[in-house]
DNA sequence: TTGTTATACATCGTATTATGATGTATTATT
DNA sequence: AATAATACATCATAATACGATGTATAACAA
C-alpha cells in the first residue's frame, strides 16, 4: 500500500473510469476490480468507498440501482449523462499527472500501452 | 495545475528528492525549478513549501542554514543523515505509484530515461 | 455444527496536508 | 514612481482517505 496522501485524488476518477469502462458495478466489485488491476497495491477501503460513491451520486454523477441477490442487497452505480462528461477530463488529468510524476522523478513520458 | 488533492503527497519527496541531488536548497529556488522542471504544471505555493520545509526540519529530516545576501534573508536547508535515508524509499514509492497509475488509467509501464 | 472467511452495505470522527489570505521586507525593472 | 520579482512567514479552511464500528447474509472448513 501506499502512503495515504498519495491515493488522495485517484478514488473519483478510478470510479468513473471502470464505470465507463463496465456500464455498472457495484462497490464491493470495485473493491476487488481495482485490487486485481493492481497487484494487490491500491486496497480501496469501505470508509473511503462508500462516501465517495454517495458524494458523486449526490452531485448528480452516478445514478443506482438495488438488486437482491438471494437475501443480500447490492447496490449498483452507473454514470449519467453528467457523470459521462466527468470522465474524459479527469482522465486526462490523471494521465497528464502520470506524465509529470515523471518529469519530476527521473521516469521520462510513460509508454503507449 | 492539477486538483489540489492530487498533488497531496508529492511535496514531501519532491523536496527531499531536489535536496538529493543540489545539496542545498532555499524556499524560493525549490518553487522555481519544480515550475521549470514540470514546465509549470506543478506550482507550489508558499503556503505549502514553508510548512512542510519547517514539519521536515523538525522531524530532524533537514537542517537549515541562513544567509544574508543583500539585505535580505535566505534559508537554505540540506538533508540531514536521517533525511538522507529517506530519500530512496520516498523515491521507490512514487515510481511504484506512477507505474501504478499506469495500471489503473491505461498506460504501461513508464519508459525508463 | 460451529467458527471463520467472504460478501455487502453503511456511518462517523480523525488525521493529513495543500492552499488562499494575509503580512513583512528587499531588490530589480519599467 | 510604480510594479514585479525575490524571500520569508503564519493561520484558518477545505478536501478526503481511513480506522473503527455496526449490521447481515452466504460459503466453507474443522
Amino acid at each position: 500500500m501506499y502512503s495515504r496522501e498519495l491515493l488522495k485524488g485517484i478514488l473519483k476518477p478510478i470510479i468513473l473510469k471502470l464505470l465507463s469502462e463496465y456500464d455498472r458495478m457495484y462497490g464491493y466489485e470495485i473493491v476487488q476490480h481495482v485490487k486485481e488491476k493492481t497487484k494487490g497495491k491500491v486496497l480501496i477501503k469501505e470508509g473511503s468507498l462508500y462516501p465517495t460513491l454517495h458524494s458523486l451520486t449526490k452531485d448528480g454523477y452516478l445514478s443506482t440501482e438495488s438488486v437482491l441477490v438471494g437475501n443480500r442487497t447490492r447496490k449498483y452505480y452507473s454514470l449519467t449523462k453528467k457523470g459521462d462528461g466527468l470522465v474524459i477530463p479527469a482522465l486526462n488529468e490523471l494521465v497528464d499527472f502520470q506524465t509529470t510524476l515523471g518529469l519530476l522523478f527521473g521516469k521520462e513520458k510513460p509508454a503507449l500501452s
